[in-house]
DNA sequence: AGTCAATGGACTGGCCGTAGACCAATAGAC
DNA sequence: GTCTATTGGTCTACGGCCAGTCCATTGACT
């Protein structure tokens, strides 16, 4: 055996246990804006199909949900499981306690990070495009723009899983799903400023733009500008 | 609900048990020569835990191994798993039926993969790397080149795990890992010449001597070539 | 030749998750 | 107003996986 590249080969089989794991991406769905306040989730039949984890599994993350003041659930027929309105605050960790216990994770999610969304920025400009899809990243662009600074983060989110989303790879969505999730609680530990939203704002354009212009080197390389910022503003806060 | 991305965050919690799992991580350390024939397995004890598994589960996944002809077992101490000088011959499925098993997964899995891999590409060159490092790259990149036909492919995926593994991230290591082997089957099922060997082989020294040089630009694009020469290949051969 | 540490091999009790069936409630359709 | 399909809520029997323990074997070291 070399030595080196065995911690990635013989890495955790399983990082928990179904429970907590369905509850994390259940979590994933809100927090990331695939579900929006107001939104039903699919029933709990169908929900535990796809997620591939038996009803009882699912409903027990549910409840843990709903406690925690994320989602409620109505019974019969029209019933389901809604997302709240009002969506529970943020704890807001210090971030010097984050980035210990983060340690070099941050590192290893941004990089994963910028691997994952310059190459998806790419991809996305090389594709036609369907209308149904330009539509759908305009919408997300427009949303995102026009954000209160509550809802700034799920919706920035939002419209960089729809970037990913338009490369027509799942995998690659879901690892940028994954990835963003692991630098959620991070960004929610820095301050929000103005001055940075607009910036973003306008970087987000480039990005969209170059992708519906379909010039892939543009795109990947406001894309990389855009994610560049990002992380030095991580690194910085947490240095 | 907004209907794109859920198929991304609603997607199977776990693909398949644990046993399963375990079995296909193993044969992933051995299909892409992270351990060598002849090596030995971490002990079932160190192992388990790694891999965040039962002894149970562990040893029924290495026994299956063992009933496939890929390990051996031996008693005692300095005894041990060891992996077998003779490994078994891959089928040869038919191109053909692949592709069709695999329908949109191919192209999932290039675009998954071209992302990853440009991106391990340019990540690796903008670092400083140690001296182990860079002697790593070199030994995979001399191992490669002079392998022999029935070696060639574990020792490619060596070298392109390892040139993942010089970024310092331990989540695109995993993540390079993992779409390999969703593309290695595919691989096995076209054939092998000589004269493509000997391009890639040329595209690898392009590539690892970008890295060395700390170009990112270059190694980026020396990888995006690399790719898009197989992924042709590949996308030729499933048509 | 004897010792011993480390390894694979085997067994047990217990718990989490599953599959499936059934109950209870709800709101639209008629 | 009644009916009914669909949804969440509940229960039970079963199986896989797990943690822990002990046994059997081996070969280097003394």
């Amino acid at each position: 055996m070399v030595g080196q590249a065995d911690d990635a080969v013989f890495r955790a089989v399983r990082t928990g246990n179904p429970f907590e794991e369905t509850v994390e991406r259940l979590l994933q769905a809100i927090k990331l804006g695939v579900v929006v306040p107001g939104d039903r989730l699919p029933s709990e039949r169908d929900l535990a199909a796809r997620l591939n984890v038996s009803r009882v599994t699912l409903r027990e993350a549910i409840h843990a949900l709903a406690e925690a003041g994320y989602v409620e659930s109505r019974r019969g027929r029209y019933g389901g499981t809604f997302v709240n309105e009002q969506l529970p605050k943020p704890r807001r960790t210090p971030a010097k306690k984050l980035a210990q216990e983060l340690g070099d994770g941050l590192e290893d999610a941004l990089v994963l990070r910028s691997a994952l969304e310059t190459g998806a920025a790419e991809a996305a400009a090389s594709r036609e495009l369907s209308a149904a899809e330009q539509e759908h990243l305009r919408r997300c662009l427009s949303e995102t723009s026009t954000a209160t600074l509550t809802d700034y983060r799920r919706l920035d989110s939002r419209l960089h899983l729809a970037i990913a989303e338009v490369t027509g790879s799942p995998s690659l969505t879901s690892a940028t799903a994954d990835v963003r999730m692991r630098l959620n609680e991070l960004l929610d530990a820095i301050p929000l400023l103005e001055r940075n939203i607009e910036h973003s704002n306008d970087q987000h354009q480039a990005i969209v733009e170059a992708i519906l212009a379909g010039d892939p080197t543009h795109a990947r390389q406001a894309m990389h500008e855009h994610l560049s910022g990002t992380a030095a503003l991580l690194r910085a806060f947490l240095a």
